[in-house]
DNA sequence: GTCTATAAGAAGATAGAC
DNA sequence: GTCTATCTTCTTATAGAC
């Protein structure tokens, strides 16, 4: 990684962690292993860092195309997928999403940093609910609409079933940003939610059995 | 309002807009009316005031004994109250709830404030997890305990019916806090959530006429 | 592109008059 | 208790050598 990059990828740690305000420029370049002065050779200011990190961000956001995507590609591959799934698998799906959330890197620190700084900056309030509130709901719904239809969900309000589906992972998420050490028990509350999801919305295992066979 | 008690209230007030480090003692006695040295007679310094703010918090929290408390009376009472309650009512309540946090002048600038600044400090973390997860849960979870006593609810499973009806009253409160204009929008969803929680966890009717008649 | 030296300007805090 | 004047420190940013 050259070093222009290794300045991002540093100071967005670091503002992660303390905020904007609480980050000196020779903070950064000490990490990178240089001298603040020589920061100015990448970038113009301190601001044009933080600039390039949203920058960067909103790229990566959209090549994500939908944050809740499960597998990344498509979403009628998405659909087919939910369809014919088993409870286990429902289970194992919102496990590794949620874990995906946490733990990847970057999504953590972004996410982290938009908490922080998101009252500074409309754009950045903006940027944090579409990302967590606004693309999960929109994407989720549009692939449990497909489920209900195809009969493996009940429901007469899509919008809400994802709300409840989707609600308790955002406030786990929430809870394990601020305190990683109660992500064991966040898991465990994660399975006993979707089971009762499961349960509440009544997936039939005739039905999905039907549209394994017509598969 | 004595001089040493306005400087906490516009304190407050800054620190939720743009977090600590962003404001200056200067900013602060600007919106009290008197020039910066005089803080100094108040307050030992900044990070005193920021102290006494967190106290007075504290206390606030102590006193509310539950976030999520309807009347502000004791559980018993609020138990007694939910025990016998149309889904009208549960609507009302809910609304009132939600729409409490959201507006009242001090739970909103403190929770603003608490998200800002969560990063820096544990306590900090640990204070608004309290507040706007653990105890709200564990005082819901303690209420429809009750209702499921009383048959009024039904679950296996309190702790994540729990989750189910909080998580989305949570996520409005986050989206509400980050876009005001968005308000009537989750008013509207609120309502839904509710009703369709309510009939998700069937809450037959003749069962809480019986509980009335016992009354 | 990196460094040392340093300018320029905040922002917190104190001294001392009133 | 409030003010003006001032000190001190910290932080961003630039100048100019290598």
């Amino acid at each position: 990684m050259d070093t222009k990059h290794r300045i991002l990828d540093e100071a967005l740690t670091l503002f992660s962690e303390k905020g904007y305000a609480n980050v000196y420029v020779a903070d950064i370049a000490a990490r990178v292993g240089i001298k603040a002065p020589s920061l100015y050779k990448h970038y113009r200011n301190k601001q044009a860092i933080f600039d390039a990190i949203i920058e960067e961000m909103n790229k990566r956001f959209l090549e994500q195309a939908g944050a809740l995507q499960i597998n990344g590609a498509d979403a009628k591959a998405d659909a087919d997928i939910y369809k014919t799934i088993s409870e286990e698998q429902l289970i194992t799906l919102g496990n590794n999403l949620f874990l995906y959330f946490l733990h990847d890197d970057y999504t953590r620190r972004f996410r982290k940093m938009l908490t922080i700084e998101q009252f500074h900056d409309k754009k950045l309030a903006d940027a944090y609910m579409k990302q967590y509130a606004d693309d999960p709901l929109s994407y989720q719904g549009m692939l449990f609409g497909l489920m209900v239809a195809a009969g493996v969900l009940q429901t007469d309000n899509v919008e809400i079933m994802t709300l409840h589906f989707y609600a308790p992972i955002y406030m786990l998420l929430t809870i394990c940003d601020r305190d990683p050490s109660r992500e064991k028990d966040a898991v465990k509350t994660l399975d006993a939610h979707i089971k009762q999801f499961n349960k509440l919305y009544g997936r039939s295992e005739e039905q999905i059995k039907k549209n394994r066979k017509k598969k």
